[in-house]
DNA sequence: CTGAAAGCGCTTACAG
DNA sequence: CTGAAAGCGCTTACAG
């Protein structure tokens, strides 16, 4: 059977393909004599709209681009799941849809046509950015609309969204400090993402305001895995001996410190206490459950997402940027 | 700025916008000394060629459309991230781009246009399909090349891939009564999954090859959150106590039946054994950990994308399908 | 309230 | 190897 286009169904109904497009969109009001015709067409030869076609007349998409996580980080991490499903349910509700892309940024694959294409999105949204990420030089550049999920480098020029990271990890190794803990390690993130250095700025606030002083050792850069964080932290422990706190980047990593700990037999909390990030399902489900830094991932996501869609609508040119609060759930680790 | 268009492209590069089209599509041979000048223009200006306009003109969008789950569920479920990142991983390899819709079905938004819409992909990956799936009636009466993740409910008409979640099953189910148990609960999903019911297969299937017999009491219907595996199986546990084995639908809703029996102080595996599907990262973590039916989500995620990717370049015509075998990873919970 | 026409920015036979 | 031209299927001023 033929393809059915707007043409068919105007001549179906007697009328000009600029008719059937003013009925369907609203834009002009039809007679109903007329607007009842276009729909009868319309159900009988079951029409549905090219939104290829309407995208490139209106040079609109509604479509936004989500730059994820590398997808072996995404299937370890909750996290991602969280603030995903704020995106979708705040994007739904406005009838936008989402494209997503993993990050393999390190395959380095320059030659990838996609990247160089001006993508059919109306904005993007970019996740845990990097300290020099090409995402958002690139979709800047394009004069793309944005905001970055996180705390990007230059924090002028962007939209973002993030969790008082800071603060939460100043409060989190405070709470440590004030138990007795003065030799703590922070098994951070690796060093390319800006929400390391946050993590790391909180911890270091933490000890110079309670006039301890640290040591850059005991501060670890591991990638993002529960295997990164037992494989990273199992060698730590082996050079550091007499460290009573262990505070990690987020749950995963955590889960990984927790397993060398529970092989060295060193009890938890009571020997060495452990404080992650993130608030996952799986602190609560982990023996011991585990005292955890809550940064309202689902929140993030849909305050980027409605913030975006701001950005999209023109309703908001000036930089700004959203900042969700964290609080810190104790659980038996700690 | 004016926009940057091939045509500009071709005449700073003194030649037709076709000519331009074919030195960057490389579908014929341009002479170098033509190519370079057009690469240089193309530096120059800084040029990215319109994605939505070549999606019109050659109705090929490099894109595909994964239907998901109701974004609670995902939020719950590694079991998607692990599918997601082995559909994810496949199609970068092969330069396609995936449209991510979660499922909001339940909300009969009816008026949705985006429903009504051909939606710029180029074929279809739903899971979990339902019953009288939707989705997958559209999808397929649109004539988007479509693989379902799951059993749909016509097989014959359906390119597919799945677990052999009904020899699953019957192994997991004929494990526990080779162990002796012989009252065991099925903590299954909703009904309206075809998932659902490829499980009580096995469950029935190894009853009746250990020539026992089951009550349809011992089968629960819920939906997929911890949440809900622990407030229905509570209900159950109060109605049925001389059960000693449960097995559930999936590795979340497991979690919510072992928080049931720990508060009931209820000994695990020894007056209850527990098994799950999914073989997620919680069953590892969990104390107990949870022995689980390994599903191979990501290779199921994989072979899916391999497979609608040859339907898409019509390698396959005749409908078929991709079984993954299944294991059961035996741990502490049985 | 309705129509004729240009335009969105590409691709792709078809000629030469 | 290169160009002129039609076409993809819509939307949107502009007239009437």
């Amino acid at each position: 059977m033929a393809k059915i286009t707007i043409e068919t169904v105007a001549k179906r109904a007697g009328v000009t393909a600029a008719t059937v497009s003013y009925a369907l969109s609203g834009k002009k009001k039809i007679s109903d004599e007329v607007k009842q015709r276009i729909y009868a067409a319309v159900e009988e030869l079951n029409y549905r709209p090219s939104v290829t076609a309407r995208n490139l007349a209106s040079s609109k998409t509604w479509t936004v681009g989500l730059y994820a996580s590398p997808t072996k980080n995404i299937r370890e991490d909750y996290f991602f799941n969280n603030i995903l499903a704020g995106i979708l349910d705040t994007l739904h509700e406005k009838n936008y849809q989402i494209q997503l892309y993993a990050d393999y940024q390190d395959e380095e694959k320059t030659s990838n046509q996609n990247i160089h294409m001006t993508q059919p999105i109306d904005g993007a949204l970019i996740m845990n950015p990097r300290i020099h990420d090409k995402y958002i030089k690139d979709i800047m550049q394009r004069g793309i609309p944005l905001v970055v999920i996180g705390t990007p480098e230059e924090r002028e020029n962007c939209f973002y969204v993030d969790a008082d990271i800071t603060a939460g990890y100043y409060a989190a190794v405070n709470y440590l400090i004030k138990k007795g803990h003065t030799k703590i390690l922070l098994i951070n993130g690796s060093a390319e993402y800006t929400q390391t250095e946050k993590r790391k700025a909180g911890y270091i606030l933490a000890y110079e305001d309670n006039g301890l002083s640290f040591d850059e050792q005991w501060i670890l850069n591991v990638q993002m895995l529960e295997e990164d964080g037992y494989r990273e932290f199992k060698k730590i422990a082996e050079q550091i001996t007499d460290f009573t706190a262990v505070v990690t980047f987020n749950d995963t990593i955590a889960v990984g410190v927790l397993r060398v700990l529970r092989e060295k037999g060193i009890s938890v909390p009571h020997k060495v206490a452990v404080l992650s990030a993130g608030n996952t399902m799986i602190t609560r489900i982990h023996s011991p459950s585990i005292t955890s830094l809550d940064m309202g991932s689902y929140d993030i996501g849909m305050k980027a997402a409605e913030l975006l869609l701001e950005v999209i609508e023109k309703k908001r040119i000036q930089p700004s940027h959203t900042i969700i609060r964290t609080h810190l759930v104790e659980r038996e680790s700690t």
